[in-house]
DNA sequence: TCATATATGGAACAATCGGTACATATATGA
DNA sequence: TCATATATGTACCGATTGTTCCATATATGA
């Protein structure tokens, strides 16, 4: 049953992906109301209020959607049926393609999409920031889960393994915008995934890698 | 011989370190000049504006002030006389050190003090990328050095070191402003550093190390 | 003493910020 | 047909943006 009212008269869906796109490039604050209701179709700022209430519940809508979609490069981190060292590598690859396509801007929203805030911004901080704090559980349990299984030793060295991979991940963003290529963060991530392997235990042995 | 004129009234070089901490805490475009005027001591617009020209101008100062002092923990990476890895080294623990402390703002000023950027403003995000991209060319140099000096082989892993570094470089800042700790950067440092190691040679042996 | 040079306080600038008011247009459901 | 509900266009809101103007204050050098 369709809504009584008069219907909108532009797409909300393809409005909320260009807002992303300039939110993605600009980060929150510079992003003004005449951009956004400028890449919408200069709809007017009544229109605009009645579609999504403000600037930032439009951005909240906007993170919803990038986590629906670039953003799910990040779900093989929370995918028990991978083994954890596949997810985490599915994880880092994923995100360095998707960072440094062309086809959008660089880097990833969560990261950089409201880094430069005045504190009345704060809340918006928070919400990337409560984003973030999830990807690191994200490591931290791929990593135990991997110590449980028996994939990995339980040793310092594995302890330091989620913040490296967390660290190195959110360091892309500043990468892939300053002209880092997809390739070059492919070879650092194969490289960066041997640490895990200094960490592993081999199959029937119980200990480290003989070849290492 | 002491200038002519009026003595300016307020301390020019203690109004750019406050100026430093909010710009390096807010960026470049959110930091007013509302802001900047009363972290000045509720200087007049006038006053600011014979002392530092205009905003953009007082950035740009700030940004010097940063890379002569704060900014000095990469001074190793272009230090000759250390041994490559020891230069890398003290680099990455001591921005991991800066970055994390309690002191001032956390992160890097370089990284994230123009992050958010409407387009009128490249040229203070260029200012910065062309820091960035100063200590790229860094540890490049250092690895290269290495490899001429026998110190690291010539092989695949070793030339991703450079990637692998600055990545993570410039991810302490999104972790440090997260509220990671600096003993965990500072281990997942010591650990990042045998990937150095495991394409190091062996002195005598010119082969890579048997521990590993 | 007086010209010169710089700094200051205060008022004001046009432009933009995010957001609102209100009358009108266009749909549905009764 | 008419009440209800939603969207739109236009005008406008006060606040803030970075910046400029100008008269005045205070120093140095001649």
């Amino acid at each position: 049953m369709a809504r009584t009212g008069r219907p909108r008269e532009f797409d909300r869906d393809r409005a909320i992906d260009a807002a992303m796109a300039l939110f993605w490039s600009q980060g929150y604050e510079p992003t003004s109301l005449t951009q956004l209701k400028s890449c919408m179709g200069n709809i007017s700022p009544a229109s605009f209020y009645a579609a999504f209430g403000s600037k930032e519940a439009l951005f909240r809508e906007v993170v919803q959607h990038y986590l629906a979609t670039y953003g799910q490069v990040m779900a093989p981190l929370g995918d028990e049926s991978l083994a954890p060292r596949d997810a985490i590598e599915r994880t880092l690859r994923g995100s360095a393609a998707m960072q440094s396509a062309r086809a959008h801007p660089c880097g990833c929203l969560i990261v950089a999409g409201a880094s430069n805030c005045s504190p009345e911004n704060e809340p918006v901080q928070a919400l990337l920031a409560k984003e973030r704090q999830r990807t690191r559980a994200g490591f931290r349990a791929c990593v135990k889960r991997a110590i449980a299984s028996g994939e990995l030793r339980d040793c310092p060295a594995t302890e330091v393994l989620p913040d490296i991979f967390t660290t190195f991940l959110h360091g892309m963003t500043c990468e892939a915008r300053d002209g880092v290529r997809s390739e070059n963060l492919e070879a650092a991530i194969t490289s960066l995934l041997t640490l895990w392997d200094a960490s592993a235990v081999v199959p029937g042995t119980g200990k480290h890698p003989k070849n290492f």
